[in-house]
DNA sequence: GCAATTAGTGAATCATTATTCATTCTTTGT
DNA sequence: ACAAAGAATGAATAATGATTCACTAATTGC
């Protein structure tokens, strides 16, 4: 008897997949999941086509985890924002804030997580994380309520509304027919654009003057 | 010499263009743009897939024109409503209901008018209607803010925010997932939803508790 | 009826990519 | 070194549908 998998193998075929993963991403963020064919993929990484298929049941299922991890980080940083110390409504005002930026500063990337159209399979990813996002905030809103700082209401709806809210605001500015027109300026300030979207969210929630 | 194009004719082929446009449009309420091949859409218009050829362009470009009609009707509903006559902030709240009334009365063609994974062309007229809807929002919010009963802000990201606000709070229970378990009372009452998105709103604009 | 011209047809073609699989290369334990 | 097993390869295939185009059918004015 002979080949049995070894430690050493099964890193250098974790090492591979990873790899596979990072090049796929990187494709991503260069120019959405469209960008990102398999032969394209797969030269990047430097295997063969096959070799995907080896790591990943198909296209969409390689696609999927790429968006699950990208998004997944987003919304620990919204969760991590969301853990701060102090009242409901501010943590809320800085996850949004973080929100936002970082989709400004990544914009390829945010366009295809929140606008770009993709596979079925990703784009149950894309609900779920929606729903992911829904779900801290509706959370931070319950804590609100509690704390008498954000009035009673449908937690779950108006966290909706937040994702909504957000999602609208930033897709004209991410649009990759938008980014055409890089401005020059890369500083680039979306200061007002943020703090317009945060004033009418929190605004929405409290129903308080701001 | 011979054949010149006759009104019978001209009318003919406009019948049939016609026709083309209406198969296309049911096609699409039935199952979203996906389900509207172009053999499929011959087929129900009693065409040959040629035909439509001699009368669109390209699949891309019927699609784009089906979209168009279609969504310019929602958005006249919506300026309609906005042109009853009363306060800004009333009229708006008509605004908002009567969009997300009629989404819900006509669930599948409002996702594929929403949210269905479309071709860029078609993607590219969601975006214009997006616009659409909002530059009527916007106006809607500047005549609110000469009248006072909303406070003086960016109008444009405002409106954005309103339109986001309630396509993402439609995309839920628009989205075929949501659809198949169609609730078997299809009286189905989104009231509540419908006002939570809408105080949600208006709360956003006027920062008044309601 | 005829010639000119356009409309309509739909099977065949094309285009695009994901996916497969027969083959080659590596690793492993003895 | 060898045999067994798996990993990697990438050219060939498959699948999907949109689009074409050589051909037929209709329409028109004479």
């Amino acid at each position: 008897m002979a080949y049995r998998e070894t430690e050493k193998m099964r890193q250098r075929k974790a090492a591979a997949r990873q790899r596979i993963a990072e090049c796929t991403y990187q494709c991503v963020a260069e120019g959405g999941f469209r960008n990102a064919r398999i032969t394209r993929v797969a030269q990047l990484a430097g295997v063969a086509t096959g070799t995907i298929y080896r790591h990943y049941e198909s296209k969409e299922d390689l696609f999927a985890e790429i968006f699950r991890k990208a998004t997944q980080r987003e919304v620990d940083k919204v969760a991590e924002a969301l853990a701060t110390p102090g009242i409901a409504t501010a943590r809320l005002e800085k996850a949004l804030r973080q929100f936002a930026e970082r989709a400004l500063k990544a914009p390829v990337m945010a366009w295809s997580l929140i606008a770009e159209p993709v596979d079925p399979k990703v784009e149950e990813e894309r609900l779920a994380y929606r729903k992911a996002y829904a779900s801290l905030f509706e959370q931070a809103i319950r804590e609100g309520i509690e704390e008498e700082c954000i009035p009673d209401q449908d937690a779950r709806q108006s966290s909706t509304c937040l994702v909504g809210a957000i999602a609208e605001s930033l897709v004209g500015p991410l649009s990759p027919a938008q980014a055409e027109q890089a401005t020059a300026d890369d500083t680039d300030n979306n200061d007002p654009l943020v703090n317009t979207i945060i004033r009418f969210c929190i605004q929405g929630l409290t129903g308080a003057r701001r």
